[in-house]
DNA sequence: ACCTGAACACCGTTCAAGT
DNA sequence: ACCTGAACACCGTTCAAGT
């Protein structure tokens, strides 16, 4: 328990709540009931407190959830990274992608404050200087890492919407079942897809961040 | 007003509240003062109703959301459509994101029901039409698509998170701030761009999807 | 069929007071 | 300095009853 010399506090009174402890019981609550179970009154009596306790070692609701991900960015081990600029872009975006896959709840969060924690810093330093390897200007390198970021959230935020709406039973319909027949003539490719078309929604993330970063790449001033 | 010919209706009481007096209402709230002031109570009062009134023409506060959506997909004029499909996919996608930049709000609502109102449907027709026509398959192109899409959601969201972020005088401090000196070592990149990351991060959309877009097409069998 | 009132089971946060 | 209790100003939704 080395972690840092206590620095001699005593003045006022001892501490009874543990700040880790806080964050450890919104951890918990967050995987076993989902984020949206998630309260600062459910939190206190977690940790046997009341809920204004909390705010005197979190600013609010936003800054327990951030604390909360804290960490999260080392659930999977760090992948070994290849020699080409384009394949050590596209390693690092599907590992950044397969590490917000297992907290989907982290999604919410993460607009507010990027991907900013200390410990997924090196995947944006790994992809915008990959990108200046491959060819890029340095804002275009910035560009291009903001664009593949964008693409993996966007695509996360669906996909765990897709889960959450499969696991509802009596969801609405939607897409192909509100095709009308007067649909047919102005939209034909997609009354052609209609009954395929749940099952061309799931595609392989590698393919197509393989494509994306291929497009970007294809900027570099030759 | 001969939108569709009433169908007698007499059985049982008539009707007090309109349903589209409640949509209209909505819309209105959301506007004026953002969708986080939108209640179902808040809408009861504006209508001069109660909230359990509303239940009866809506489902739950989420149909009210997609039905205050509906409609916004006219907002703003079909672009003219370049022959080349390439050119017409990036003419697409770009309206679709000129279309949803103008109403943030419905991001939220929007990943529950897909972008599916009938009047945007043309966009993914149009978006998948013309990456068949440049080569790519069936499954490729509603790939491409879904591509996109994400894309222009992830860029959105992000978008509006800055802007938030940019209103609220005290907001937390992100990235550059936070990197310390021995982060120079491991994170020469940021370390370089620190001072010009934030004037960095904002980029022309059109040119991304650009990219992206080259990037998908260049999966097409030639 | 349509609408109401009261109630249930919650929220995040402020404020004044206690130790 | 740290914690508590009561209160403020809300939520979405269910349920039983009225017209």
């Amino acid at each position: 328990m080395t972690e840092g010399e206590k620095k001699r506090r005593t003045p006022g009174r001892p501490r009874r709540l543990d700040p880790g402890a806080i964050v450890a019981a919104a951890r918990r609550i967050i995987d076993e009931e989902g984020v949206d179970a998630l309260s600062m009154r459910r939190v206190a009596k977690e940790v046997g407190s009341t809920p204004m306790a909390l705010y005197h070692h979190v600013r609010d609701k936003d800054e327990l959830l951030l604390l909360t991900l804290a960490g999260a960015s080392n659930a999977l081990p760090r992948p070994p990274l290849p020699e080409s600029p384009r394949d050590r872009i596209i390693t690092v975006a599907a590992h950044m992608h397969a590490l917000l896959e297992r907290v989907p709840w982290v999604l919410k969060v993460l607009v507010r404050g990027d991907l900013t924690d200390r410990q997924a810093l090196w995947m944006a330093e790994s992809i915008i200087d990959s990108a200046i390897a491959g060819g890029l200007g340095e804002e275009q390198a910035v560009h291009a890492y903001r664009t593949i970021w964008h693409f993996v959230y966007g695509d996360l935020i669906f996909r765990a919407a897709r889960e959450r709406r499969a696991a509802d039973p009596d969801h609405r319909p939607s897409f192909p079942a509100t095709l009308t027949e007067e649909d047919a003539k102005e939209l034909p490719r997609l009354t052609a897809l209609a009954d395929r078309w749940e099952g061309m929604q799931r595609y392989d993330i590698v393919e197509q961040l393989t494509a994306v970063v291929d497009g970007l790449l294809s900027r570099a001033h030759r």
